[in-house]
DNA sequence: ACCTGAACACCGTTCAAGT
DNA sequence: ACCTGAACACCGTTCAAGT
């Protein structure tokens, strides 16, 4: 909002400080009130300068989403292959709860771009020193991702929710109204459900599961 | 199309007419190309028309989605709660997978409704009958829950990226590209992590994991 | 190359009005 | 109640033009 009115002189902008800011946007004001026209505005040009540094909005997404990926830490050595799993999968984890929008640049856009294949380079590594076959380690990886996406994406969402009132209160109103004959389960554990839609002990729990389960595949 | 030109008659509108066409319009063109203004062109009818049958553009989505998730079949009796589990999980997908816009509908909205609900009453039934403590079972149905919800979210992803010419040449350009020292096991693997970004034998790999990691857990 | 300004073809939604 | 029509405040993007 700061530099709205004041124009940004030439030879100013970058991909850089495009990314940036647009990064900033997403995360003060929400993924879906993001747009290429508010980001100009903020940076102080007009909608169209944008477009000398990408060739549309998406190419955008791609370079945010580039940016925040290059952010994950290398692989911890030294440990067991558990251990380096767990910490692959937690450093994902905590970049999308630090920068909610990267749930919606991995879940909405095409792969692309070489920071993407770094989290996988680094998570077949672990699976394949560990004894993992080609096709094994293969599987293993989309498990292990699809996983974290699909938990963390819910966990962001279910946190929006609950930061949204009128969300919040249809949610409730949902949940009191549900027939005790009819969803029987639901109304016993609603107090559990309610305490394990997100958190670091229910991530861990179905992590744990997961490689419970990879523990036969190692050598 | 059909209906474009020809005003529709009074009274011929119906929240189901309306769900069901927006369904066939978000299954036809694409779920991000939907908007209200086409379904009503769509419906022979002016935009505004849709307002008395829904709040805005997210009720109406509930809608729909609440009227995918009253399709799901009912948890078959008579089976080991592992098949039991695995029958929620596989229907759930199949689903996701008929009607691709309910990925979206699940990840990019709140939770409310009855139908909602249905889905967490069978799988919690199964995982209390097997023996399941209260909290475990929660913890677990947030688990499978959000495993299928990531590993259809991503198949569905990667199935739309090889229709779309561009976005297939972008990927194949970005894996040919990575250098065989930075990105060793990913260009060793390519092959495997090709055949394995979706299908039914990668959706049963995790789902094993998953289930051989609970058998412990069951009395 | 870097950026502007006007214009196009869209959106969701409000408001006042008609039946 | 059911629906229309005009209007508001937005979008992303193209095109022609300026420096």
């Amino acid at each position: 909002m700061a530099a709205s009115r004041a124009r940004t002189p030439r030879n100013t902008l970058s991909p850089e400080l495009i990314v940036r800011t647009a990064l900033e946007l997403m995360e003060s004001d929400g993924t879906s009130a993001f747009s290429l026209r508010g980001l100009a505005a903020e940076l102080g040009v007009g909608p169209m300068a944008l477009y000398t540094y990408f060739r549309n909005k998406d190419d955008l997404y791609d370079a945010v989403r580039n940016h925040l990926m290059g952010l994950l830490p290398p692989v911890p050595d030294g440990v067991p292959w558990q251990d380096q799993v767990r910490a692959v999968c937690r450093s994902l984890r905590s970049l999308m709860l630090q920068h909610p929008c990267l749930a919606q640049l991995l879940a909405g856009r095409p792969l692309s771009g070489q920071e993407t294949a770094r989290v996988a380079e680094g998570l077949l590594g672990v699976l394949r020193s560990a004894g993992f076959g080609k096709e094994t380690a293969a599987r293993t990886h989309t498990t292990l991702f699809t996983y974290v996406l699909g938990s963390t994406s819910w966990e962001i969402q279910m946190a929006a929710e609950r930061r949204d009132p009128e969300a919040w209160r249809r949610l409730r109103t949902t949940m009191e109204s549900l027939s005790a004959t009819e969803f029987p389960t639901v109304v016993e554990l609603a107090p559990e459900l309610a305490r394990t839609t997100g958190g670091d002990a229910q991530f861990d729990y179905g992590l744990d599961l997961l490689i419970t389960g990879l523990e036969p595949q190692a050598n």
